[in-house]
Order: C-alpha cells, then structure tokens, then sequence
RNA sequence: GUCCCCAUCGUCUAGCCUGGUCCAGGACACCGGCCUUUCACGCCGGCAACAGGGGUUCAAAUCCCCUUGGGGACGCCA
C-alpha cells in the first residue's frame, strides 16, 4: 500500500512570489497533479517584521494566475506557534535540545573571532553542558535563553536519499547546534517548518537546492521528534546571466510574476517556461499543454545543475529571456483563438479601445481580426499597441511609415483620393474585389502595385508591417479604409 | 575560511546510471534561403558545446581521481 502523497507550497509572505518560488510552486502542483496526491499552500509569515498581509494576497492572486491550484490551506505557520513552542518543550524534556543563555553580542564576536582565524563558524557549545543546578541559577536571574538542538556529539553522520541529488551524507561534527527558539520565545523556521510538516503529513518536500544543507538538521528535528522522515527533492536554482541567484532585491521587478502578467504573458507559457528551467524530458521538448505536462513529469528529468534565467536589462530587442518570448507567441499563434480573446480584450480594455460589440454584434469580426494579425505578436500587450488600428480609429502613423511608403512617392496624395472613391463604389467589399480595384489601378498607373499597396497599409494601419494587405482592408471594413484614405492625403501638406 | 552541490553549443537541454550506434541530438537566439505587396508565420539550410589534466578500458561526453571554474549554505531570516 502506497500512501498518498502530500506535498507543500511554503512562501514566506515579504514580497511578491517571483520565479524562483513559482517554480518551485509549479514543481509541487506537477508532482501532486501526477502522482493523484495534495498540494497544500501554507504561508510562512513567523517573520512578524517582513511578513505582510499586501504580499500575502499578491502572492496568492499569483499563484491563481499561473492555474496552480491546491487542496488544502492556506495555512498561516503563524496560528500554530504554540505547537512549535510545545514542540521545543517536549525536546528539552527529552534531552534533545538545551537552553542557551549565550548573549546575540558574545556570539557575534565570537563568530568574528572564528571568521578571522578562518576557521568554523559554529556554536561552540558553552552552554551545552551546563548542569542543571547552573541553569537554574542563570534562569533565576532571569537571564534570556534560546533554544538549540542538541546534535549528537560522537562519530557519526546524518545520511539520506534526496529524490534528485542522490545519497548525501553530512557528518555530525558538520552540523551546528543550531537554534530552534529564540530568546523571546519565537520558534524558528527550521522548528516551525518541521513541525508543520509534521502536522501537515508531508511525505515529500520538494524545494530548492538552497535547503539542501538545511535537510540534515530537519532530519535530526524529525528523529529528536520521533517523527517519520519525509522523502526529500531538492530542484537546482535559478541563476541570472552573471550566475547570481535571482532575487527580488537586485532583479527587482524583472523576476516577479506579476511583471509578466502586465507585460503580456499567457499564464500557462510562463509556467511551460518556468518548467524547462531545470527540467527536461529525454526528448528535450518544450512545449506541453497541462495535461501533457503532468503526464510526462517526473522527478527524474529535474537536472542537478543550475540554469540560467537569461534575462538581460536593457536588452533592446528582448526585455526578458527569448526562449520565454518564443515560447509565449507560440501559444499566442497556436491556441484557440477563442481562448486567447479574454486576453486580448483584457489589454483592450485597459487602453480603454475595447468596443462592447466585439463580444455581441462584431464577435465573429473580433475574434477573425485577432487570428489574422496574431502571429507577428510576442506578448498579448501588443494587440492594444501594434494593433490598435484595427480596434479603434484613433491610432498614429509610425514615422517611418509616413515617410517610405507615404511621403516618399507624392503621386500618393492624389492616387489615395481616387482610391477611396473606387474601394467606396465597390458593391461587394471582398478580398478579390479590392486586390482587383488596387492592381488594376497600378497597372493603368504603370506604376509597381507594392506602391499603392505599402502605402494603403501604412494609411490605414500607421505601420509598414503586417497582415497582407487584402486582408487588412477586409479587417479594417469598407467604411473605415475610405475614411482612413481620405484622412491621408492630409499628410501631404 | 568551513561544509555541501554542480560542470555538454551564447541560453534551455538530450545523451551519462546500463562505456561502442555521438567527429554529440533538439529548442531558443543568431545568420542565409524559400514563400511574398511589407512584416511575421511556415518550411529548408548554416554557425555553435562534451572546462582542463591524469587514469581505467580494445573503446570514455559517459566510470575513477585531481585541478580549475561556478553556485549554495554557514543568522536569535524564511
């Protein structure tokens, strides 16, 4: 019998949920997701000072964006502190851990003194082996105490299997008698961690590889508990471009979740991307819908080296890392235009060019105006900026249209004229009809018809690129393309 | 400084466990071509890597050791 596997999602409220912990997020839910077991969301907020309710709800309305979805919680650590104290207790009860009076000041210079005769940093056990008499005494005076647990002083060493980096030993004499309590009482991350583990019945722990050295004092914790021994994944990291953990003090905005939401990017290929940072299937793929994701993951394709997050600042052409653009307009190009919409619409919206009728009376134009010009686009974004021409008739006229297809033939300013009037006589508006208008006209012009036709585009839609021409005057209407005409022989003056 | 982890194209990676099929495969980016009224899409092609050195072996990207490089941790943060 094999019991159901619950896992964990533990962010610690003091900012937004960026990358880094979203995929750790999104590794969990794939791992619940395949594996028919429980994600749980449980908030780590017992750092009162940086802990916030602003985060908080930010990190969740995250989370929801992604499409991670979970079974229990979340849970506040902070409305089980007393079990973590009660925890504490039962471990000095049994000996496993002790009371330390040593002061924040004495440990500093000596972790100083330690560092300059370069040697280890750790505790070095003067209040491990006071008598009880001798604690009493201090207690007495009332002198404040932390708590540290008691790591097993003799030969030996703390072994484990992590799921993705194999046996790994740590000798006793390499663990620190580390603190579980701090003198005001305060259980700390490792106790409450734990502990909440232990309550929650977590039966993997999948986090970064930065808990890695973590792993053996939890393990200690889970044996002084007498609890069972969760199995352990620890996934590599997310490095920038210098190799650097990413970090929302020195990548600021450019690693958060939210900045990708604003700046046009589709849940789900943040989340394709995020997974094939350190995760890869023996075919390298790289692109999966959910369910094909949670059929093809594993444990076993997570990489033990870390990769890079190659995203460079001030990028003229990418303003974050090109294999999640490309991943992000492959899905902008290839969903179902019908799921992609909400999305349009979201952007039309908030640059205030979204028409009612384009969810009633204009659905269908709506929804085939999207589909044609959709596969120049790398971010939703630029459906309401590159795009807006054919939602609204308030739209510029790039410069660089204006003068190499416009100004720079003057027989424009009359040709357009004509123009408007033969595509406004046109009884049926239709590909065929307004290509034969256009050409035939060049043809009595003895003139190139990418003429007329660059500069047709460039009137009617501001741009010297995009969807061919025919198309776009179908798009645009009728109506609008011979306003739109008219309105450009103006540039000539 | 101490402890731990890691090392294949610029980046994400396959291959490594179970040596030979790998003068190393895919993707992104880049370059070229086709398509074409422009741009994009699409298609075709190109550039580009086993960190270095020792072993082991008939044979090593694959196994072992060392060096170098990178990362992480070392907190009364989480």
């Amino acid at each position: 019998m094999t019991k159901e596997v619950i896992v964990r999602f533990p962010p610690s409220p003091t900012g937004y949920l960026h990358i880094g912990g979203a995929r750790t997020a999104i590794f969990n839910w794939l791992f619940a997701q395949k594996t028919g077991g429980k994600l749980i969301l449980r908030i780590e907020d017992t750092d009162v000072e940086r802990s916030t309710e602003e985060s908080i709800d930010g990190i969740i309305e995250s989370l929801k964006w992604l499409g991670i979805t979970w079974d229990e919680g979340p849970y506040f650590q902070s409305h089980f502190i007393k079990e973590h104290q009660a925890a504490a207790q039962k471990l000095l009860e049994s000996g496993h851990a002790y009371k330390c009076f040593c002061t924040k000041e004495t440990l500093d210079i000596k972790r100083e003194e330690a560092l300059k005769k370069k040697g280890s940093l750790h505790y070095d056990g003067t209040c491990r082996n006071l008598t009880p008499e001798e604690v009493s005494a201090k207690e007495a005076e009332g002198i404040p105490y932390t708590i540290r647990l008691k790591v097993p002083r003799v030969e030996g060493s703390v072994c484990f299997k992590d799921i993705v980096y194999g046996f790994i030993e740590k000798k006793y004499e390499d663990i620190d008698d580390f603190v579980i309590v701090r003198s005001n009482g305060q259980p700390l991350y490792i106790l409450s961690n734990t502990v909440d583990d232990i309550r929650d019945r977590i039966t993997h722990v999948l986090r970064g590889q930065d808990g890695l050295v973590n792993t053996p004092k939890q393990i200690l914790l889970y044996k002084a508990l007498g609890a069972p021994i969760p199995e352990f994944a620890h996934m590599s990291l997310t490095l920038d471009p210098q190799k650097a953990k990413i970090s929302k003090r020195t990548h600021g905005e450019l690693v958060a979740v939210h900045f990708y939401r604003e700046h046009g990017f589709l849940p789900w290929a943040l989340v394709n991307f995020l997974v094939r940072l350190g995760w890869s299937t023996p075919d390298s793929r790289d692109i999966f819908t959910k369910e094909e994701l949670i059929e093809a993951f594993s444990l076993e394709g997570v990489n033990r080296a870390n990769s890079v997050f190659n995203v460079n600042k001030n990028d003229p052409k990418f303003f974050t890392d090109p294999k999640a653009l490309s991943i992000n307009s492959h899905y902008i190009r290839n969903i179902p235009v019908e799921e992609l919409e909400p999305y349009v619409r979201a952007e039309l919206e908030k640059a205030g060019i979204w028409n009612p009728e384009f969810e009633s009376a204009r659905r269908d134009w709506y929804l085939a105006t999207i589909d044609l010009i959709r596969s120049r686009y790398h971010v939703t974004t630029e459906f309401a900026t590159l795009g807006r021409a054919y939602f609204s008739d308030e739209y510029q006229i790039e410069e660089k249209a204006l003068e190499k297809n416009i100004l720079k033939h003057d027989g424009l300013k009359n040709w357009f004229s004509i123009l408007a009037d033969r595509l406004e006589s046109i009884e049926s508006f239709s590909i065929e009809e307004t290509e034969n208008v256009i050409r035939d006209m060049a043809e009595e012009l003895d003139i190139k018809a990418g003429i007329l036709i660059n500069g047709i585009r460039a009137a009617v839609t501001g741009q010297t690129v995009g969807p061919g021409l025919f198309d776009i005057l179908i798009a645009i209407g009728q109506k609008r393309v011979v306003e739109r005409l008219r309105k450009a022989v103006s540039f000539f003056d």
